[in-house]
Parts: C-alpha cells; sequence; structure tokens
DNA sequence: ATGTCC
C-alpha cells in the first residue's frame, strides 16, 4: 500500500518553519523514506525538528537538520514537562533535600519514562548520585556518571576467617604488591583481551586513550575506591553461588574504568550538551538521542568502558589470589555506573540509567559495600518494578570531602580505625568512616529490594594515599 | 571519578 505524501502544511503543523526546511523534508521523505507510513515520516521529523544539531551529519535527514539549524530554531531550548512524572523515594528522611531537586528536575525530561530514587542518594552532576532513570532511546552520560562502569567485585575462598588475623603482616604485603591507587601504575600491566576491542581503532576519542587504557589496566584509581581483604559471611543456603553457610577469607574491590571512562564521559557529556539545548537547571541531564551517530557511538564506548572496569578487577582479583596461593570459591560482581537497555513492566523497551545504583532484578546478585569500619551486604535482588530493578550502591556520603578535613580530626580518625580492628594503608579523613551514613539504616530502608544473603567485614584495606594522589611515589614493582 | 580545564 502506497503511503500518503506529506505537504508543506503537514509540515507546518508538525512546527517546521517557512523557508528551505520544508522544501529539504519534502524531497528526502519522498527519496529515501519514500514506501515508509506517515506515522514513521512525521515522527523522524519530528526528532530532527526538536534537535536538529543531532542530524546535522545523519547521511539521509543531515540536509534538512542543517537547514533548520540556519533558520536558527536550535537555539530555543527544548521545553521540558510542565509536571514531573512520578517517581518512588526509598528513605526520603535520609536523603539531602537537593538530590530530591535534581530528581524533580530529571522527572521533567521528555525523554524521561520512569525514575526511583535510593536510600543513600546524594547530591551530583545533573542525575544524583543514588538516582534510577529510565528514558526512551535516549542515553544521558551524566546519567550514567563520569566513572563509567564503577563496580564491585567480591571473591571468596576456601581459607578460614583465623587467617586474617595469623597473617594480618603478609595481608598488607599482598594489597602493597598487587594494588595500584591514585597516579601510581604497575610497571609491567598485564595484557587483558579488552584491549583487543576493535573501537580502539575505530572511535576517534576511543583511539586517543588505548595507550592510557594499556598503562593503567589493574589500576584502583582514588576518591573513594578500595582494595580490602576481610571476613565474607554465607548467611543462607539459597545464595546462587553454591556455597554453604559460614566464613570465609574474602576480597572485595570497588572501582571503575579510571581515565578511560572519565575522557569518554567528559567528551559525550559535551556533545551532548552542544546537542541538546536544555533549561540551564537541567543542562547536565542533555542526552543523546540513541539513532544518531553520536548516541550509537556513546553507547559502544560506554560498554567498552565496562568492559575495561571489569578487567581492572578481574586482574586485581587474579594477582592476589596467585599472592594466595588460592583459587576463589566463587565470585560475586556488579557495575553500579552504567545505562542498560532493559524492559518496562508493559514490555517496552526502555534506556535504564544507574548512577551510584546497584542492579536487583530478581534474582540478580550483587554488593553494597558499607565503610570501611562497617559491614557490606552480599545482596540478591527482588524485581521490584518501582524501583526500577535497583537498590542502593553503598551507604552514601553524609559529609562532604571539604567538611570532612575541617571538622575531623586525623587523631580521632586513627583511632576510630584501630579500635574496629582494621589495618588500614593509605586513604584521607575525606574517606574516613564517619562520612558515611549508617549501612544499617540504608539496608532497612531498602529491605523491600533487596534480600541480604551474606555480609563482608572489612579487615586490611587499602586506598589511594596522598603521595599516590600527588604522584609523588616509589615504584616497587 | 579524572594527570581534577589541552
Amino acid at each position: 500500500m502506497a503511503s500518503k505524501k506529506l505537504i508543506g502544511k503537514d509540515l507546518k503543523k508538525l512546527g517546521f518553519p517557512e523557508g528551505r526546511a520544508i522544501g529539504e523534508a519534502m524531497r528526502v521523505m519522498e527519496s529515501a523514506y519514500k514506501g515508509k507510513s506517515i506515522l514513521h515520516k512525521k515522527s523522524m521529523l519530528k526528532k530532527v525538528l526538536e534537535n536538529p544539531a543531532l542530524y546535522a551529519k545523519h547521511e539521509t535527514l543531515g540536509p534538512i537538520a542543517t537547514a533548520l539549524m540556519i533558520s536558527k530554531i536550535s537555539n530555543k531550548p527544548l521545553e521540558m514537562r510542565q509536571k514531573r512524572i512520578p517517581y518512588s523515594i526509598y528513605g526520603v528522611e535520609g536523603i539531602e533535600p537537593g538530590a530530591i531537586n535534581q530528581m524533580e528536575i530529571a522527572m521533567r525530561l521528555p525523554v524521561t519514562k520512569s525514575g526511583a530514587l535510593m536510600p543513600d542518594a546524594h547530591q551530583g552532576y545533573g542525575l544524583p548520585i543514588g538516582g534510577v532513570l529510565a528514558t526512551e532511546n535516549a542515553v544521558i552520560p551524566y546519567g550514567v556518571g563520569v566513572d563509567i562502569g564503577c563496580r564491585m567485585c567480591m571473591t571468596l575462598y576456601d581459607i578460614p576467617p583465623a587467617y586474617v588475623h595469623q597473617n594480618t603482616e603478609e595481608l598488607e604485603k599482598m594489597l602493597l604488591d598487587n594494588t595500584r591507587f591514585g597516579q601510581s601504575a604497575f610497571k609491567r600491566p598485564k595484557d587483558h583481551a579488552v584491549l583487543d576491542n576493535s573501537l580502539f581503532g575505530e572511535i576517534n576519542i576511543v583511539k586517543s586513550l588505548k595507550d592510557k587504557a594499556w598503562k593503567q589496566i589493574g589500576s584502583s584509581g582514588g576518591g573513594n575506591h578500595f582494595v580490602e581483604f576481610g571476613i565474607g559471611e554465607i548467611l543462607t543456603e539459597d545464595n546462587e553461588m553454591g556455597l554453604s553457610p559460614g566464613k570465609y577469607l574474602s576480597v572485595l574491590s570497588h572501582s571503575g574504568s579510571r581515565g578511560l571512562g572519565a575522557n569518554i564521559a567528559r567528551h559525550y557529556t559535551k556533545l551532548a550538551m552542544d546537542m541538546t539545548k536544555l533549561p540551564s537547571e537541567a543542562k547536565h541531564l542533555a542526552w543523546l538521542d540513541l539513532d544518531s551517530e553520536a548516541g550509537q557511538e556513546y553507547w559502544l564506548a560506554m560498554n567498552l568502558a565496562g568492559d575495561y572496569a571489569s578487567a581492572c578487577h578481574h586482574q586485581i582479583h587474579e594477582r592476589l589470589a596467585k599472592a594466595l596461593g588460592e583459587r576463589p570459591l566463587a565470585m560475586v560482581e556488579n557495575h553500579h555506573n552504567f545505562a542498560w537497555k532493559e524492559q518496562d513492566a508493559d514490555g517496552n523497551e526502555i534506556i535504564v540509567h544507574r548512577k551510584g545504583a546497584t542492579p536487583a532484578g530478581d534474582g540478580v546478585m550483587g554488593i553494597i559495600p558499607g565503610s570501611m569500619t562497617s559491614p557490606g551486604f552480599i545482596v540478591k535482588g527482588k524485581g521490584v518494578n518501582e524501583s526500577i530493578n535497583s537498590a542502593a550502591h553503598g551507604a552514601g556520603r553524609l559529609m562532604s570531602r571539604t567538611k570532612a578535613k575541617q571538622s575531623l580530626s586525623k587523631k580521632e580518625v586513627k583511632q576510630h580505625i584501630k579500635k574496629a580492628g582494621i589495618t588500614l594503608i593509605g586513604s584521607g579523613l575525606d574517606e574516613a568512616p564517619q562520612v558515611y551514613k549508617d549501612i544499617y539504616e540504608v539496608m532497612d530502608r531498602q529491605k523491600d529490594l533487596v534480600d541480604v544473603v551474606g555480609t563482608f567485614q572489612p579487615k586490611v584495606v587499602r586506598m589511594c594515599g596522598a603521595n599516590e594522589a600527588k604522584g609523588k611515589y616509589q615504584e616497587v614493582d
């Protein structure tokens, strides 16, 4: 059945301005899109009209987009929804108003389908940390976060917990020898299949980061990242890992995609902000249409950064397994800064952004760390639709880094850590246990979202120290 | 988070 032809009147009704764009649209629709339904043509044109810059380089729609841009229509900021889409907040009493305000703005984006705020939420850039946002065919780089693929990984060993107390110094040395933080790096980084990914030769920004990625693989970075030995305890037979309930010497790591992910995030956020003009309060939520070239590139690069972050964790755990002279019995891992293609309750595809949120689909395993003096939790998701199959990604910050440095005393923090029986390498006041919310409260506020399968009690902890952070370090490798 | 604005 031949489709109806679009006429100038139809295009003006769509919002096309007088001028050359109408002619271009009619020409393109009658060539490349000939035979497509009138609805399809209109929806394509609407997309170009809403955001011509995204389509400027498009093979067929490019000329329409260019004409629209010349007509200056692209200078008009995109309209936000008048009313926000309703969303669920878990543990509202523990969440700072700034984070809620950011979520309210995100819920007014025209591409937003649904959202949820986790109990560890605090203010971030664009979407709050602890924010979950589902969109339609659009990806928001700052909805994923700067550290793309930031994630947790835990391995459990057939070694009794007493080993920690008997070998604390050896474990400390294992961490010093086998992990790298801040600007420090391994002299001989290990190779990994992720470095053979063809995207390192295909996407310019990724190409420029190959060298950095090679040098930094297997390292942990800074900030709240850590690698630690501790005691994992499995509490239930129903743990998806085939482990008997009991205590196991374990390794827990928290880190992301290092310079690779940070630079990918920066590059595509800038691109999105140039392309999607939004009112200033929402500018950091600029998105890329997944049908656009930039959107598809970001999606591929984001997935590469996710694989790279995973590879870094695997190398950390491989090195430590070798040092322990054991093979792990089980491994649990999850991203908590990422975007996924998932389905909503009606079966429609949605893009789910979790920025500091743990995937918690039905039966999905994850790790929610506490702090260096409080336990982390091995969890199994309950698949709650209102939370968009998500949970918190940790205790969440209670205090800013600046406030921590001003208000906490080194001596007190040191005493607190010693009293808790923790051996600590590195870290600073801004990562003191006191800057985090009470993990037990956070877990209580999300008991509808996850089941606790086990716990992890940190014992020997390594974080980034002041010297590594500044690049003043002794290479020991 | 990030050689913390090439």
